[in-house]
DNA sequence: CGGGATATTGATTGATTTCAATGTGAGTGG
DNA sequence: CCACTCACATTGAAATCAATCAATATCCCG
């Protein structure tokens, strides 16, 4: 018996926080004092060792999280999907770089607010830890998926995570980042997702509408190869 | 020009804590209110899904932190050595394992403790806070070196994060793992750990006294390939 | 001085990458 | 409205790196 909701996908949907009483600190103080910041497909909305003045909070659309090695390999740490807060950094400068998967808006408030915030009130200061703690949870999610998982297994887990984010009704998923990002998450190549998907499709686990929309056939087939 | 000391490896050795004032205040709280227990190489110190009612403290030896999947495969999470802290959770049950790698003694104490002090204390809630990002920077980078790294690329990054965090002067390591802790904390398997290190002894990159110590000897060629 | 776990080395297999070509679809301008 | 184009995605064949299977070596400990 597994949880009805898999909470390890790379994606919070903190739009609308669990906990009860005053509601999410955090996002109420994005709401009331956030500037609201349009970025077109594939912008930079921080780059890597940047100064980290600011803290982020996606309204609309996906931001991807990244770093470029030496050679031109990528790989992508985090996808954030409205609700999601990113840019919060122990240091004074950004680890990655942060880019906008399609066009999207996204709420800034200074870092400064941020931590004042959190110095004046408790339950402001758990939310802050309670953020971390669950991207701690998503990397973790992740180093598991990349450690030792097979193509399969990587996209099929890739795919129920994206149906627990962004999922519509009737387990029809719109994936809003091309293959390139996929597999960057994934650590494989493009051509490998393209022919995981494609097998997936032969079997029966999913249909394919074009590139960016997939249907679940069959969830209880994905789950298990998600080992 | 790369930073002098790795900042990314899988150790803190929050041992001495960097900021000034009053010291580590969560460090105190182990030392002052904190229970020793001693665990025996490979004994659990707590097991998946268990109630997380502690945070631990690494005083001596080495702790792993891993999931074991539906096969036999292993993934290791990270490794604590003395100074480390660990167990802290969101929810109410541990989310992997935690074993000994060697024999070990660690602190613990009570989460309500812990949760407590960091209502009362806002210098302690930041302190709780930076310990989850720490572990998410952890995280972040063994995401980097899963992703798209050769075993080269992540036994040279092994080398020198270890060293970063258990070297000796002379650039002498001693290994507190096993090749099959290594191999799961890398994503590969204990032979393809095995033939590298013999690689990189034959090439000249390190020296090999037995399996448990090796000599980084070429140290800027072992940076070159941790890509 | 065994003896058993741990590590190294060797030969082969296999999944994924790489290289290469073709297909498809969204947006644009004639 | 359609054709063009360019980016993106799929498909195919070959190469490669690491895994697997198998044997031997070494180290630690009693």
């Amino acid at each position: 018996m597994t949880k009805m909701i898999d909470t390890a996908g790379f994606i919070a949907s903190t739009a609308s926080p669990p906990q009860g009483g005053s509601g999410s600190g955090l996002a109420e103080l994005f709401a009331l004092s956030g500037a609201a910041m349009p970025f077109a497909r594939n912008a930079e909305i921080y780059g890597e060792d940047e100064p980290a003045d600011y803290a982020y909070r996606v309204v609309r659309g996906a931001v991807r999280i990244c770093k470029l090695l030496s050679d031109g390999r990528r790989q992508i740490e985090a996808f954030h999907l409205p609700g999601d807060i990113f840019g919060i950094e122990l240091g004074g400068s950004h680890r990655f770089t942060a880019e906008a998967v399609s066009d999207c808006v996204v709420l800034l408030v200074r870092r400064s607010a941020l931590t004042g915030f959190a110095t004046r009130d408790a339950e402001a200061a758990r939310e802050l830890w309670a953020l971390a703690t669950r991207a701690l949870e998503r990397a973790q999610e992740h180093v598991l998926l990349l450690g030792r998982k097979t193509a399969q297994e990587r996209v099929a887990s890739f795919l129920l995570d994206l149906q627990g984010a962004c999922g519509g009704r009737a387990g029809t998923v719109e994936i809003p980042m091309s293959r390139q990002d996929i597999a960057d998450y994934l650590g494989l190549t493009i051509e490998t997702v393209s022919r995981t998907m494609t097998a997936f499709e032969t079997g029966g686990l999913i249909g394919l509408r074009g590139a960016r929309q997939v249907e679940l056939r069959d969830r209880p087939a994905l789950r298990a190869l998600r080992a």
